[in-house]
DNA sequence: ACGAGTGTTTGATCTTGGTCAAGTTGCCGG
DNA sequence: CCGGCAACTTGACCAAGATCAAACACTCGT
C-alpha cells in the first residue's frame, strides 16, 4: 500500500463520521477517496455545479457562502478539520446549493458519491451516522434562521460572547472572554459570521461598553455584569 | 383488525416517507402508531420539550414557529398532508428546538421514537428515505437563510410567487397562481413565512402591481409577465 | 339587509442597520 | 524614528422595513 492510501485511510478513521466503522467497508472507500490540496483562497466547489462527492476537511479551514444575483455574498459557515459539508446535495439529486472556499492552505478528502451510496446501503451505522449528522446540520441551520429572524445584531453579539462563558457561571462576576481572532483580524470575519457589517460589530461592542456591560481590551473581552448581560439577551 | 389500524396503516402508506415500504415493517410501525387530533390554534408541541416521536400529518395545516425571549415569534414553515415535522430532534439527543400549532383542525400520526428508530436499523430503504428527507430539509433551510441575509422582501415575495409556477413555463406568457390558503387568511401566514409584516407584504403586492408584473385578484395572483418578473427577483 | 368582527390597505413616523467618507490607531520594515 | 499600510473607529447620511393608527372591505350570523 502506498504512502498516500496509507494517509487516506488515516483520515477516514480520524473523522467522527467514518471512525472506528468496519474495517472493509474502510478499506473500499479509501481505495476510491483521494486528498486535495487547496492553497488559500481557492474555491472548492460553486453553487449549481454538479455534485461529485463528500468534501471531509482534514487540514485548515474552509468558509461556506451564499451568494445573490447581484454579487453580494455572505459567509454563513466555517468548516474546520474532521467536519464534512456539501453533503446534502449528495443525497438529493440537486446539484451544489453553496460555494465554498479554503481560507487557508486546506486538504481535504473527496469521497465519490456512488461508493458513499453503496456503502451506505452495506452498512447500517454509517446510515446512522449520516442521518445524525444531518440532523444536527439543521439543528445549526435552525438556529441560525432563528437568530436572523427574530434578534437584534446586539442580541447576536451578546448571544456570541454568552456562547463562550462557561453555562454554570453565575451572578453578576466579571468573566474574561478571549476572542478566537487576533484583535486585527476580529471584524471582518466575527461580522460576517454575525451577519453584521465591521463598522455595526465595532459600534455595538462601543454600545456594550458604555453601558458597563463589557470591557473591550485588545483581543481581549471582559464581560463586566454577566447576569445584566443575559437579561440584555432577551428583551 | 379494528377501523383505526386501518386508518392508520393507510395514513402510513400514502406518505411519501412509509410508502412501498416493506409490509411486515410498515405493520409493525402502525401498530404503536397513534392518530391525534387538534383544533384549529392548538399547540402540538413546544420548544425545549423532550421529543417524543414523528408527527406525520395527514389532514390540515401545521405552522412551525421560532419564539424569542421577548414573546416575538415567527412563522418559518407550513407543514400540510404527507409531510412531517420535527425529525432532527428525533435522531440528535436534543430537546424539541421548534414550537408547532394547527392552523385549521388538524390530524397527525405519531410514530413513537423508540419504534421508528428499530424499524430505521432494519429497514435500509427506509434510512435512505430518512436521509433524502433530511437532506432536502436542509436545501429548504438553507434557501430560507439565503433569502433573509441577502434578499430583499421584495425578492422574498418575487421568489414564492415564482416557486409556484412550473419550472418550464416560459416567455411573458400569464400565469395564475394560486395562494395556498384560505380566503381571508393570506397576509399573516404567508407574510410571517416571508419574515414580512401584514404591512409591507401588501405594499409589496402592491408595487408588483403598479408595475404591471402581476395583478392581484382575490386569493389568485396572475402573473402578467414572467420573464420581466425573473429578472426582478435578481438585481 | 344590517351590523359586528376580522382581515386588508394606506399613511405617517421611527428604528435598525448599511453605505460612504474621513479620521485614528497600531504594527511593521526600512 | 518615521512613513505606510491595514485594521479599526467615528460621523453623516440613507434605505428598508417595522410600528402605530385609522380607514376600508369582506364575511357571516341573525
Amino acid at each position: 500500500m502506498c504512502a498516500a492510501a496509507v494517509q487516506v485511510l488515516q483520515a477516514l478513521s480520524a473523522s467522527s463520521l467514518f471512525a472506528g466503522l468496519d474495517p472493509a467497508a474502510l478499506g473500499r472507500l479509501a481505495g476510491s477517496t483521494e486528498l486535495r490540496d487547496f492553497s488559500g483562497g481557492a474555491v472548492i466547489c460553486r453553487e449549481g455545479q454538479p455534485r461529485t462527492g463528500l468534501h471531509l476537511v482534514t487540514r485548515g479551514q474552509v468558509k461556506l457562502l451564499l451568494q445573490a444575483g447581484n454579487g453580494h455574498e455572505k459567509v454563513f459557515d466555517l468548516i474546520g478539520p474532521g467536519a464534512c459539508f456539501g453533503e446534502p446535495s449528495l443525497y438529493t439529486d440537486q446539484p451544489h446549493q453553496i460555494t465554498a472556499a479554503a481560507i487557508v492552505d486546506t486538504q481535504l478528502l473527496h469521497v465519490p458519491r456512488a461508493d458513499l451510496l453503496s456503502t451506505l446501503q452495506e452498512t447500517p451505522e454509517l446510515a446512522l451516522r449520516v442521518i445524525k449528522g444531518l440532523a444536527s446540520r439543521i439543528y445549526r441551520r435552525t438556529h441560525d434562521l432563528k437568530s436572523y429572524m427574530l434578534m437584534s445584531g446586539t442580541q447576536r453579539v451578546i448571544c456570541y460572547l454568552l456562547y463562550e462563558v462557561p453555562l454554570q457561571q453565575e451572578g453578576p462576576a466579571e468573566v474574561a472572554v478571549t476572542l478566537p481572532v487576533r484583535k486585527g483580524l476580529i471584524a471582518p470575519r466575527l461580522a460576517s459570521r454575525l451577519n453584521l457589517t465591521q463598522e455595526h460589530f465595532s459600534r455595538i461592542l462601543h454600545e456594550l461598553a458604555v453601558a458597563a456591560l463589557i470591557k473591550v481590551e485588545g483581543q481581549r473581552v471582559h464581560i463586566r455584569d454577566l447576569s445584566r448581560l443575559r437579561a440584555a439577551a432577551m428583551s
